[in-house]
DNA sequence: CAAGCGGTGTACCGTACGGTACGGTTCCCG
DNA sequence: CGGGAACCGTACCGTACGGTACACCGCTTG
């Protein structure tokens, strides 16, 4: 299924970057009505030949968009040693307000739209490059930083994933949807530094290990 | 004639309601490439030009497809009495079972994709729309559970759109995105009960006044 | 210098959609 | 019974988009 692109590095010249990032705005602006061919070409000082040249289709154009942007956004690699409690919650609360940051951005945003808006249909594979490209790699490190925590001792659970999704669900809570569907929130929830300190403090509460905590989290149902 | 919307009363005739039935089943097959004003009219037996008269344009349409469904939607009504504690967190659990219920639905996730895909345009009033109509009635339940809950000595906290915040994200977690971006969850997250039932068991640990927690839920911090 | 390659700009084609107009039919109401 | 309103089915129009073809240009390279 996943034999579309298996070896093919996704790598691009730098004036492919560039139309690309020039789609990205355009894409930001107007919304995926205004990323045509024609007005990517025009805003690009390119000829809609070496788009299709390039990428293939629009679909193709639209993929690229999506692996360049993850790329640049590539999540900071995840804690060396065994860092000491306080240091630890730090390495979470900079996980919580990069994520909030990430998601909060207008490229994320309108990439997102994109794609969920393209979802539904059948065959539609942007959706589906979202969530590999855009967010496995902060899974991944989110999963190593929870793991890190358990094996110093400051967290305790028992399935890494789930542990992972009430920590994002803490984070995030309902603020990506509404954003995507063009909410303003109120000027309490863009702080995105307390709105991480508070997420990790009731992450902290649920899954930490260290205080009157130890003996048991009480997270886990285990349905089978 | 049972609820009294403020502006415009949102009714429609029993045909017009069968239409926006066909128009919903169009979408959650097609998607929005597949709504199309011809499609509808052939699916629905009825002409394009009455289309027009019955809902304007197009975006009335989308947008009546939305009211039409959220009404049908509608929230069941909070408690009546102060509820016993464990009668409280059956409450709470419902409601999040109704959350992940409504929330994975196929018309619920084609029709907020429409309001998706169609935010970032300039004007796009359908995620207003949808923000609106689809999810401040569940708020709004949310809320007076929630006070009720700390009115009857069940529930500790200060801000009330806070608290409901937080049992939104622990309830949804990131599933609605991922739904939304097409992804097929593993089977345990598709076990609504007892997603429901961990979700409030957490919550209740961070809000519930009960147990030891009486001394501070601890869970606000007051930037300002 | 000449050849060739990659790229730009533009013109072009087919298609599909939103929206409108029109003839024919049904059904209600006076 | 007759008039008219609502509505269906379809044909139609303008537009805009994805995708292709083509002529021209600049730069590299032998």
């Amino acid at each position: 299924m996943d034999q579309v692109a298996p070896a093919a590095p996704p790598e691009f010249s730098a004036r492919q970057n560039d139309v690309l990032e020039v789609a990205l705005r355009l894409l930001v602006e107007g919304g995926d009505k205004a990323l045509t061919t024609a007005g990517i070409a025009r805003a690009a000082n390119c000829s809609k030949e070496s788009l299709y040249k390039w990428f293939g289709d629009r679909d193709g154009l639209l993929a690229a968009m999506i692996t360049y942007q993850s790329s640049k956004v590539r999540a900071a690699a995840g804690p060396g040693a065994r860092p000491g409690r306080e240091a630890f919650r730090g390495l979470l609360v900079t996980f919580a307000e990069d994520l909030l940051t990430v998601l909060s951005g207008d490229v994320s945003l309108a990439l997102n739209r994109l794609a969920i808006g393209e979802a539904g249909r059948t065959e539609a594979r942007l959706g589906g490059l979202v969530l590999k490209a855009g967010r496995r790699p902060i899974e991944a490190r989110a999963r190593s930083l929870l793991e890190a925590g358990r094996a110093a001792g400051h967290l305790a659970f028992t399935d890494t994933g789930d542990a992972y999704h009430t920590l994002y669900g803490l984070i995030v809570r309902d603020l990506h949807v509404r954003l995507l569907l063009g909410d303003s929130p109120d000027p309490a929830e863009r702080n995105v530094p307390a709105r991480a300190a508070t997420a990790i403090d009731q992450f902290l509460r649920l899954h930490g290990a260290d205080e009157k905590n130890a003996k048991g989290p009480g997270g886990d149902t285990g349905p089978a």
